[in-house]
DNA sequence: CCACATAGTGAGGTAACCTCTGTATTAGTA
DNA sequence: TACTAATACAGAGGTTACCTCACTATGTGG
C-alpha cells in the first residue's frame, strides 16, 4: 500500500535533481578553463557543422533553443575571451556571423579531449543501455 | 555511418532541452497562482509527512538539496503569501519551525487536483511504462 | 565554564535566462 | 519606385534559483 508508482511529483523531483547534479557536474569539469556550462554548450554548438564555420547570432539561438538576446549575451562573454570572433555578413548587412577562432577551436578540441579521456562523464555511470533508454524517453519529451 | 550513438553531448542537451520544458511547463501551470515552481516544489516537500507537520528549516533545505540560506529564502516568499507559518522550535530556540498554513494547505489541494484532472502534466505524454524506466534511471543518475 | 558546533539570516554575488525598446537594414507590396 | 512591414542585433533592465561569507543567538561536550 506503500509502493506508489513515480509519480509526477516523484518523476519532477528525480529530474530536477538529475539536473541538477550534471549542470554541478559539468561546472566542475569546466572551471579549469573559466568557462561556464552555458558558454561550453555554445562553443560546441558552433563546432558542430564544421570547426570554422561562421553562424548567424539568429541560429545559434535557435540551436541553443535560447532567445537570440541570450544569444548575444554568451557570444559576447565568448568574444571576450577569445574564442569566438564575430564578422559582418557580407550578405546581409544586420547580420553578424559567429565563428569559433583559432583558440576557440582548440579549447574544445583539449577540453573535448580530456573529458573523453577521464571518462569522469555525468552519464557513465550508467550502462550503454539506460544510456540509450533515456535518450529514447527525453527525446519523445522534447518533440 | 551516421547513426551514432547518443554520446554524452548529446544526452546532455537533450536533458537540458527536457528540463527546460518542465520548467517552463510547470511555470505556466503556477501562474495562476502566482507560484514559481521553486516555491510549489518548497510547499509540496512541506506536506509530504503530513498536512500541517511542521519541519525545521535545516530540514526542509536537505530534502530539497539546497542550502539552508535558500531554504530562507523560499520559506520568506511562501509566508508573504500566506501559506507557510514560521514558529519558534520549542525544544531548541535556535531553530525555526515551518508549517504550512490552513492557507497553503488548501491551496496545494486546490492545485493538485486541478493537475490530476487536467492531465496537462508534463510526463503525460509518456508511457506508464517509459516513466517509470525514466525513474529507475534517473535514480541511479541521483545516487 | 569554556570552546566549539549548530540554526537561521543579512549582505552581496552569479548563472542563465527573459522582455521591451531602439536602430539598422532588407523584403514585400502598391 | 516609394513606403510599409519584417528581421537582426544589442542596450537597458528584470527575474529565478541558486550560492558563500559573516554574524548572532543558542545549545553541547569536555
Amino acid at each position: 500500500m506503500h509502493s506508489q508508482p513515480p509519480d509526477s511529483a516523484d518523476l519532477g523531483d528525480l529530474f530536477h535533481a538529475a539536473f541538477r547534479g550534471l549542470r554541478r557536474t559539468w561546472a566542475e569539469q569546466l572551471s579549469p578553463w573559466e568557462l561556464t556550462p552555458h558558454q561550453w554548450r555554445a562553443l560546441m554548438t558552433l563546432m558542430r557543422p564544421a570547426p570554422g564555420d561562421p553562424m548567424r547570432l539568429k541560429d545559434l539561438a535557435e540551436r541553443l533553443r535560447i532567445a537570440p538576446r541570450s544569444a548575444t549575451e554568451v557570444v559576447d562573454q565568448l568574444e571576450v575571451k577569445g574564442l569566438v570572433r564575430r564578422d559582418p555578413d557580407p550578405t546581409d548587412r544586420r547580420a553578424t556571423l559567429v565563428a569559433a577562432t583559432a583558440d576557440g577551436q582548440q579549447l574544445f578540441a583539449k577540453i573535448s579531449a580530456e573529458r573523453r579521456g577521464k571518462s569522469s562523464e555525468y552519464f557513465a555511470r550508467l550502462s550503454a543501455e539506460d544510456r540509450a533508454e533515456l535518450a529514447r524517453i527525453l527525446g519523445q519529451l522534447r518533440d
